[in-house]
RNA sequence: GCCGAGAUGGCGGAAUCGGCAGACGCGUCGGUCUCAAAAACCGAUGUCCGCAAGGACGUGCGGGUUCGACUCCCGCUCUCGGCACCA
């Protein structure tokens, strides 16, 4: 595309200008002192990857509009920016180029950081955090130790999910599909000792107060979580193996109990060596070797077949004291529950399948409201009907028998009532070299010990190679003993160096705390927080979590972090998202030459809501550009617009401010709501209002000058650069960004006549413009004078009217 | 399979409470200017019938409620996102 000259506005003349002046005054440092009401307006920091293209900057172009409106409003705003600085892609980046992954990632920072600039974002560069400094990360050790201390941080041999590319563990967040987040091969299982962060204690609070953010975030994402969390309530029941074993089980259904026609372990459950007939030994431990070997793909391939293999042995229900086979299939599985369940195939679709496959007894205890089925053909898995073949409970509802059944296991001792979560302890190490060291030391002789507070940080070692092995920097003297220890050399997750970023803005230079909580406390919590919905679960739960335990420690005072969130979503081009490895970015520094800056910015706030994707169309980018320079010719030099007496309707002083007061309305309640797009088309709807009162000849008095005024304020937070040149242009004093915000009057955006739409039998027929404050009998009036009307009646008198208040009259025939 | 969101012109999208469907743009077509082109500016632009006036149809599909439905209800289809043997 060729470089556009037009006369007078050049935004390449104007965008560098003003953005050093922003700098030099420090436009968005925020004042701890100040006594306007705070307003933390905070967008998730970006993992510096390199240059930066329109798709990351929707982002930053809606933080920043963010944080200019409510200055304007006289708001005092904290608008923080950082980096999100360790990581995997780093090093990856780092073997490919031979740079340390340090100064691939600072050199990168540089980049973005310029480009930022570019696009006239402001940020209170006073509070740049970057995660990989050992000024941000020594107090991420220090939350570490905070949380061993309170007995939150532990270590375990645990089957975790191994990435064999990457060559680290994940967390169970981590894995999609079975798939490494980051690089997409097959995750494997694997039994290791690993650091653990015990969020599960957590997951009551975490879930119960998604109800403060109800309505503050997006559904989605509040469903998103309470779903990841998964909490159900149960009971717990023992079943007595023929043999004298234990075998505890978990259901949600207890009211199904007496339906139990055969017993389920995982194949990796302790007790199924000890079951085990002599004469099932080697198919069962060949079925658990082979479920052992089963990889991932095989776990994932949808229509899976039920397998399992019978042990031979049987258990007593306690309820009814029946007699039933114990059965080994993967389809149970370890890390949930107890490893073990009750197989009720009647009223439970997978029990049901296995059932059918192997023969086993399906039998009916939940009746449908209807009546006995008799013959079940499927699960009958609704909570509705009665129980029947259920001894003493038969014809109670399975709501009520639950609580029954439940009561009657405890008072007998063969079970309790249990709540159970979906969610699991937080996996937080990671065998990786550009990450956060742990600070821990392994003594033989007094196990795990902290590294004392006075010792931190534990920096990173400069050359960069695997930790494990380098004797120099892990061999150390034990801090409790004294005598020879090893150093923990696995590092945690990234996930846990952004859970508290938020905090460390609120006073970015303290030397003695993570963070100051009076600081913390006056800026807490995230009025505003905006970011990509990949992070619904992730990053927003653990963030949460991060909160609720420092809030628990009593340094920081809000239970949740984030009272609004907002999530938007992401740029596409030729139908893909917009990134580096697809080639379909639009580099900033491009568009920025090009098209400038505020173009650019207008652009990516009318491409549609921005909360969905969008579709980034090259030629689209046209209307922005020749909407800016309508403006500039507008506001500099209206005279040079044609009068045009044939078009335009008369111009008047009084249509133009009402014009002017219902823009100030619209645009304010669309910045407010999020809705940019439409602040866009309002704005649009200004500058087309102006252009047509000068073509009609009207004045350029005080009236005009207020709407110029009003149209430079309204613009500024999505076109600051322009607007800035024209409002000093246009003889104003101070930055246009230090202006307040224009009030709205209502009196003079008041419409004196409406438009009365005429309709017979729900048919447009005509349009009234009428002065405004009709009666019914005034306005049928009114509609019976048409002449289009007539015509539609023929003659014929309306049986009915309905009629809407300047607004719409309907007569019915 | 379950949960959530969505489907409106050639394209992006708009439509506070059930009351003018298509705002605002892009694109396209026509015009002005120009030797010409680009840019700029002006006008037209949902579909069909009609010279026109005007009329009919039209918000994924099928029903329903209502004087009146893009909007509410019932039943589908498709697209996108999340979860996925969680007992």
């Amino acid at each position: 595309m060729a470089v556009l000259k037009r006369r007078g506005y050049v935004p390449q003349d104007i965008e560098p200008k003003w953005q050093k002046v922003w700098a030099e005054r420090g436009v968005l440092v925020a004042d701890d002192a100040s006594d306007r009401p705070k307003y933390y307006n905070l967008v998730m920091f970006p993992y510096p990857s390199g240059e930066l293209h329109m798709g990351h900057m929707r982002n930053y172009v809606i933080g920043d509009l963010v944080s200019r409106f409510y200055r304007m409003r006289g708001l005092e705003v904290l608008s923080p920016f950082g980096w999100d600085a360790f990581g995997l892609p780093a090093e990856n980046a780092a073997i490919k180029a031979g740079r340390h992954p340090r100064d691939w990632t600072l050199g990168n920072i540089a980049i973005a950081k310029r480009q930022l600039a570019m696009m006239g974002v402001l940020y209170d560069w006073s509070r740049e955090v970057t995660t990989c400094l050992p000024d941000y990360y020594r107090w991420t050790q220090e939350l570490f130790l905070l949380f061993w201390e309170r007995g939150l941080a532990y270590r375990r041999m645990a089957p975790v999910n191994w990435c064999p590319f990457d060559k680290t563990v994940l967390a169970n967040e981590q894995v999609i599909n079975g798939r490494c987040w980051r690089c997409d091969n097959l995750v494997e299982k694997k039994d290791l000792e690993q650091w653990f962060f015990k969020i599960t204690e957590y997951a009551d609070r975490l879930l119960d107060d998604l109800e403060l953010l109800r309505g503050t975030w997006p559904e989605k994402v509040r469903v998103m979580q309470a779903n990841w969390i998964g909490r159900s309530h149960g009971a717990e029941v023992d079943f007595a193996a023929e043999n004298g074993e234990q075998i505890r089980i978990y259901t949600t259904r207890p009211d199904t109990l007496f339906g139990a026609t055969f017993m389920v372990l995982a194949p990796e459950h302790p007790l199924v060596e000890r079951v085990t007939t002599d004469a099932q030994r080697d198919a069962v431990r060949a079925y658990v070797e082979r479920a052992r070997r089963e990889t991932e793909i095989e776990r994932l391939s949808t229509e899976r077949e039920k397998t399992g293999v019978f042990t031979g042995a049987h258990a007593i229900n306690p309820v009814n004291g029946e007699r039933i086979p114990i059965w080994i299939a993967d389809y149970v599985l370890m890390g949930y529950g107890t490893g073990a369940i009750m197989a009720v195939p009647g009223h439970d679709e997978r029990d049901f399948e296995f059932a059918k496959k192997f023969g086993l007894e399906i039998r009916e205890v939940i009746a449908p409201p209807s009546g006995p089925v008799g013959e079940l053909t499927a699960a009958y898995v609704e909570k509705e009907g009665s129980l029947v073949s259920s001894g003493q409970f038969d014809g109670m509802a399975p709501g009520p028998a639950i609580a029954a059944i439940t009561t009657w296991l405890a008072e007998q001792g063969k079970g309790e009532a249990v709540t159970r979560y979906r969610l699991r302890d937080w996996l937080v190490s990671r065998q990786r070299y550009w990450g956060c060291p742990i600070p821990m030391v392994h003594c033989e002789s007094c196990g795990l010990v902290p590294v004392p507070h006075s010792e931190l940080p534990v920096e990173l070692p400069p050359e960069y190679k695997p930790l494990a092995e380098n004797p120099e920097w892990y061999t150390v003297t034990c801090p409790s003993c004294g005598r020879p220890a090893r150093r923990e050399t696995d590092t945690l997750d990234t996930f846990i160096d952004s859970s508290w970023y938020f905090l460390r803005y609120t006073s970015a230079h303290e030397r003695e705390r993570p963070f100051d909580p009076e600081l913390a406390n006056r800026w807490m919590a995230v009025d505003q927080y905006t970011g990509g919905v990949e992070h619904a679960i992730l990053h927003l739960l653990y963030s949460r979590f991060f909160e609720k335990v420092l809030h628990d420690a009593g340094m920081v005072e809000p239970l949740e972090p984030f009272l609004r969130l907002f999530t938007q979503g992401m740029v596409k081009r030729n139908g893909q998202v917009m990134a580096k490895s697809a080639g379909n970015g639009v580099a900033a520094d491009d568009l920025v030459k090009r098209e400038g800056a505020d173009a650019g910015r207008i652009y990516e706030m009318f491409i549609g809501p921005p909360e969905d994707d969008a579709e980034w169309t090259d030629s689209a980018i046209a209307g922005p550009v020749r909407f800016l320079h309508r403006v500039w010719r507008l506001v500099l030099e209206p005279e040079t617009i044609e009068h045009s007496s044939a078009t335009a309707a008369p111009a008047s002083d009084e249509v133009l401010r009402r014009r002017t007061h219902q823009a100030i309305r619209k645009v304010t309640d669309d910045y407010t709501s999020f809705a940019f797009n439409t602040a866009v088309s309002a704005l649009m709807e200004l500058a087309n209002a102006m252009q047509e009162h000068v073509a009609g000849g009207g004045a350029l008095g005080e009236v005009w000058r207020e709407s110029v005024d009003a149209l430079i304020l309204l613009l500024h937070p999505m076109a600051p650069h322009v607007t800035e040149e024209l409002w000093e242009r246009t003889g104003h004093a101070g930055l246009c960004a230090d202006a307040a915000w224009p009030e709205y009057d209502a009196t003079a955006a008041a419409d004196p006549t409406i438009t009365l739409i005429v309709q017979v039998d729900g048919k447009l027929r005509d349009r009234l413009e009428l002065s405004a404050g009709l009666t019914e009998a005034g306005a049928r009036e009114a509609a019976l004078r048409s002449e289009k009307v007539g015509r539609a009646l023929a003659g014929r008198p309306p049986r009915q009217v309905h009629y809407i208040p300047d607004r719409l009259i309907n007569l019915v025939l």
